[in-house]
RNA sequence: GCCACCGUAGCUCAGUGGUAGAGCACACCCUUGGUAAGGGUGAGGUCAUGGGUUCGAGUCCCAUCGGUGGCUCCA
């Protein structure tokens, strides 16, 4: 007879099988009322399933008394449910919908719909779904679980035609489930139903809130050559007031957006007649990015890097060894081809369908945008012999690549088709190899520490073993993934190995951050390589006076200056700290009277190196400050004629709403030139006004 | 590349087949004001581009370009 363990300890025991719903009542009545699932030795359960044996229950319901908020159990059961919903109000009022699959994710729910050809789903249906499902939930039926043997239920869906359930069926199958079952929302042959393995909430008057999001295309099984499907995208919530609160918290994302704040703060420009995915860095903008490069530039100084510059095309045949070109061709600007070469294939009759064949297979000369720097680097560290004394060699380029992606790609900052990166290409021993992959390491970790990004995560890419795609010796990827494995280790944040995420020449080390609307994006990379060094037969001399193979590390602490700027505007939410800022300080002049001032005050500042401006228009200082404030300008000093009089600045700083009160000139100049050079560890705040930034 | 939605002044947006609008920004004038927008006047648009329907198109239809949200892809 089950003994039933609490999440707090307390035991209960009963003479015969319960279910979750009859120990929540056992207790107290208004658990049992509450309560939306439970969770059985760990696994998410209905509220009404049957417990056998022993086990551990926790009741699920669908909020924390405490802290108003709910588990991510009790908003899965909801949001789940709420996709059947959705899915019986779209059938209903959309005739010929064919269902496909429908799961919960990380702030909703979706469900993958096969439309009827003459039928496309618009936006304009959403407030008619909206009402259907709302009549469901009002209408308050049970979610009803029916279970059947997998041949009663395979003949049940075969008769029934749907591929795309037959296909759910028997992938569950395949995953060793030994039933196959539906849930109905209300009774048996009568109501709506659904294949699904479940759980449910109890009814579908427990939803409490919900709407119905956006709409998008999909791909069978996620492959561009399958069925198109439309998928529906919703949200749901335990409470109107939850759902509130999530729709505000969007709105201020899109805020942060760093497409908004780059047009807000005149940082970057992407012009339709110069084209897509194509970045022109406005002042604002390019000072932000040259700050980040010097900032780097000097750490690599600090770790014996050397600084390289190359050019944005090379050969084809360049890529061709390395191979670029054609592996990658399908994400890479055509090949610029010589005029006379054209013009010879012209006279020997070339079709245009003859050339586009040639650029395919790749039987033409020319040249190409480069899509990575690393061949260049190569030619470079091979241009002269190399000792192993010298190793290791470590070549940095602030290097510009380009790369034809996708259209429907391609957005802001953080998917381009010109970018920056901030490369270096290591060429070292065996030996070496452990120490290097730590020195790039502790250069992410300075550059993350420096800027205040906390909220990433770490992934170390390893071969799948499984797979024949990899290059190289089974001897030195153990090594390299060993090493790989180990600094990750020492970096102090957790991280998760992926099988399979390894690029094919060797294992990397990738840094994820999350934009504002929560799509992730890789930011920093180290990679290991054997391969590259084996195509273009790399060298040095060992102590044994042979020649020796060098290991190469490629690494992009920022990965390139675009989508690290476009993340850091979010981080910011455009407010950078001062070393980072465009504008760091704008002086106010209260009237014109103080004209005369209000200049010595800028020059002073100008003369420290500080980008400064000038408000000095018939404005007044309320205006003045509204506009500046706006503009996220770390500090405003408001300067009138009892400012002249001493030769002070009354400061106002971004964050604090109110005058902070009098300095002289000199003490603000000083502190803010600490604050600059010391990249915020040191602040105007705390040096001038004992406050923290804001 | 695929599906849905969108494109009106530098920016944010209104305008459902009948004379192109507002706020901000910009220019000029008044105001000389001590901490989150003082007042007035003016200039500024081939309504993304190209076709079509109509007596008449910003508005309806088609195509192209571009943007947004997803999907797929991402060395």
């Amino acid at each position: 007879m089950p003994r039933i363990t609490l999440p707090d300890g307390s035991i209960r025991e009963f003479d015969r099988p319960v279910t979750a719903h009859e120990v929540a009542a056992d207790i107290g009545a208004g658990l049992a009322k509450a309560a939306l699932g439970a969770t059985i030795n760990g696994e998410l359960c209905d509220l009404s399933t049957t417990i056998q044996a022993d086990a551990t229950v926790a009741l699920i319901t669908p909020m924390d008394r405490k802290t108003g908020e709910s588990g991510t159990e009790a908003l899965a059961l909801l949001r789940h449910s709420c996709a059947h919903v959705m899915a019986e109000a779209v059938q209903c009022i959309i005739p010929g919908i064919q269902l496909v699959y429908g799961p919960a994710v990380e702030n909703g729910f979706y469900y993958d719909l096969s439309m009827p050809d003459d039928r496309p789903l618009r936006q304009e249906d959403f407030s008619a779904i909206e009402k259907e499902m709302a009549r469901i939930i009002a209408e308050d039926r049970p979610f009803t679980r029916v279970e059947c043997s997998v041949s009663e239920g395979m003949g049940k869906l075969k008769a029934e035609g749907s591929k795309y359930k037959i296909d759910n069926a028997e992938r569950a199958i395949a995953a060793g489930s030994e039933t196959l079952s539906w849930y109905v929302t209300g009774e048996p042959n009568q109501h709506w139903e659904d294949l699904c393995r479940g759980p449910h909430v109890p009814s579908t008057g427990r939803i409490g809130a919900f709407k119905i999001m956006s709409i998008a295309s999909s791909y069978w099984h996620g492959d561009a050559n399958s069925d198109r499907l439309t998928r529906l995208y919703g949200t749901a919530f335990a409470d109107k007031k939850q759902l509130k609160q999530y729709l505000e918290r969007l709105e201020e994302a899109g805020k942060r957006d760093h497409r908004i704040l780059g047009k807000q703060l005149k940082l970057f420009h992407i012009d339709e007649e110069v084209g897509q995915g194509l970045i022109l860095w406005m002042p604002n903008g390019a000072i932000v990015r040259r700050e980040l490069e010097t900032f780097i530039s000097t750490e690599l100084i600090k770790q014996g890097y050397s600084m390289v510059y190359t050019p944005h095309i090379g050969k084809l045949d360049l890529y061709r060894r390395s191979g670029h070109f054609p592996y990658y061709q399908d994400s890479q600007y055509p090949p610029l081809i010589n005029p006379d070469y054209l013009r010879k294939l012209a006279d020997d009759g070339c079709t245009c369908a003859e050339l586009s064949n040639h650029l395919r297979t790749g039987e033409i000369d020319g040249y190409l945008l480069k899509p990575m720097n690393c061949p260049h680097h190569i030619k470079i560290y091979d241009s002269q012999p190399h000792s192993y004394r010298d190793l290791p060699v470590r070549l940095a380029e602030f290097g510009t690549v380009y790369r034809w992606e996708q259209s429907g790609e391609i957005g802001g900052l953080t998917r381009v088709r010109c970018f920056t990166v901030d490369d270096a290409h290591l060429f070292c021993t065996e030996d070496q190899l452990a120490q290097e992959v730590q020195g790039c390491l502790s250069l992410v970790k300075i550059i993350f520490r420096t800027l205040g990004l906390e909220n990433y995560r770490v992934r170390v890419g390893l071969r799948d073993p499984k797979s024949d795609k990899y290059v190289g010796e089974s001897s030195n990827w153990d090594r390299a993934e060993a090493v790989c494995l180990e600094a990750a280790g020492s970096l102090g944040v957790p991280f998760v190995e992926e099988i399979g995420e390894a690029a094919f020449y060797g294992p990397k080390i990738d840094f994820i951050v999350k934009d504002v609307l929560g799509r992730e994006w890789q930011l920093g990379t180290i990679q290991v390589d054997y391969n590259l060094p084996e195509r273009f037969d790399l060298s040095y001399i060992g102590p044994d006076n042979q020649p020796h193979r060098p290991v190469m590390i490629h690494r992009a602490p920022f990965g390139s200056m675009e989508r690290f700027v476009g993340v850091l505007i979010e981080h910011f939410a455009g407010a950078f700290p001062t070393w980072l800022a465009p504008e760091q300080v704008r002086v106010l002049t209260i009237s014109e009277k103080s004209l005369a001032y209000g200049q010595k005050v800028r020059d002073a500042l100008f003369a420290a190196s500080i980008r400064v401006t000038l408000d000095n228009s018939d404005d007044r200082i309320q205006a003045k400050i509204k506009v500046a404030t706006d503009m996220k300008i770390p500090f405003l000093l408001v300067v009138g004629p009892r400012d002249a009089e001493q030769n002070a600045v009354s400061v106002r700083s971004r964050g604090y709403r109110q005058d902070l009160g009098a300095v002289s000139l000199e003490s603000f100049v000083e502190a803010i030139g600490r604050e600059i050079a010391s990249r915020g560890s040191e602040t105007v705040l705390t040096a001038l006004f004992e406050k923290q930034p804001a």
